[in-house]
DNA sequence: TAGTTTTCTTGAACTGGTTCAAGAAATGGG
DNA sequence: CCCATTTCTTGAACCAGTTCAAGAAAACTA
């Protein structure tokens, strides 16, 4: 089951055909169930997965000790933690499954030898990261301008079907609020 | 005075020795003036900007007339907008220049061109992204996990030299409230 | 299907930050 | 050096969203 993945390289940058041989053996398949962490605040994290089937989240526990939900994933999607991967040093963030979820995983210490072997996938994370900084720019002025309702009734718009697959609680501290807020908007709603 | 440019890119990607004849003839050098558009939201961006000297700002200008700073960039940082620069699609933000700065811009229709020759800018954006895209990850959890005041102590902390050479208004849509409020903050500090 | 845990709702008091308006101070261009 | 523009300050009324607390509903587990 690589081939999700393949295939959402080839739509950013061009594999060679000796692709398909060397990918399988720098990629590790593996299944995660609901509410598993993959990554634990305090750890480095040395691993970048890319979802196959379902979907997490990564957030971080606040000196407050609240959950700030940063980032959510799903098909398609790679998650992790770039400061934590790249630098060595422990994460602040956790990751973890939201649902039974299914990844392929690229370990650190086996990511630049893959690179050496295909540098097609540097410009692939190239390309990728750039999208996710204009995305998470985006996000920001979207929350500066706009009251949390209006974020929540946009995201609601892009995201119709995500809806059911997130509790409220994480949805909300996603948008930047809190769960009785959320309860109280929808209740306006009917 | 390509200098500072790689001895940046040599801090993340090594380049062969051929890389300072190289990388002039993709690269050109610019000056702007103060409050100078490099890019107007409305119009593509065609070009990735390295400040040698100076500082820039990019921003949006919302529906309800105000403007949000979401990026400012000082020496050794690239700006512009990967989303239009890569998709080709007219620009949401404005970047502007908040002093005389002086620039080495690499023009989209060279890139890749450019990316050909030397292969390791790949790796040197793959990285600069990524941490660029974790630390627009961390300013949201920054911004929902604290109030205004923090972020403006934080920010203090942060980029003491930095205070003094953006207008308050602008750092004031930064950091997400209004000018009136920083001048309240400031007035308590004394 | 009963029991436990997790998630969602609702009310009431409260607060961080906004808005509008008007004046004061600083800055910069000619 | 002076005038025009830009930026900063201050007050008072206001509101979006929070907090705390307690109960209701859903969703797992055995």
């Amino acid at each position: 089951m690589i081939s999700e993945l393949t295939a959402h390289i080839e739509k950013f940058a061009p594999l060679p055909e000796a692709a398909g041989d060397i990918l399988p053996a720098y990629l590790e398949r593996r299944s995660y169930r609901r509410k598993d962490l993959l990554l634990r605040a305090g750890h480095i994290c040395t691993a970048n997965y890319f979802i196959i089937q379902g979907c997490c989240r990564s957030f971080q526990v606040t000196e407050k000790d609240t959950e700030l939900t940063n980032h959510f994933a799903i098909e398609n999607w790679w998650i992790t933690d770039y400061f934590s991967l790249e630098s060595g040093k422990p994460s602040e963030y956790n990751i973890q499954a939201i649902e039974d979820t299914e990844c392929m995983v690229l370990y650190r210490d086996r990511q630049d030898e893959l690179f050496e072997k295909l540098p097609q996938l540097e410009r692939y994370f190239r390309i990728i990261s750039q999208r996710a900084f204009a995305a998470a720019l985006q996000r920001v002025t979207y929350i500066f301008g706009n009251t949390g309702e209006e974020r929540y009734d946009h995201f609601r718009q892009l995201f119709p079907d995500f809806l059911q697959r997130v509790p409220q609680y994480m949805l909300a501290s996603y948008l930047g609020f809190t769960p009785e807020f959320l309860s109280r908007i929808r209740a306006k709603r009917g």
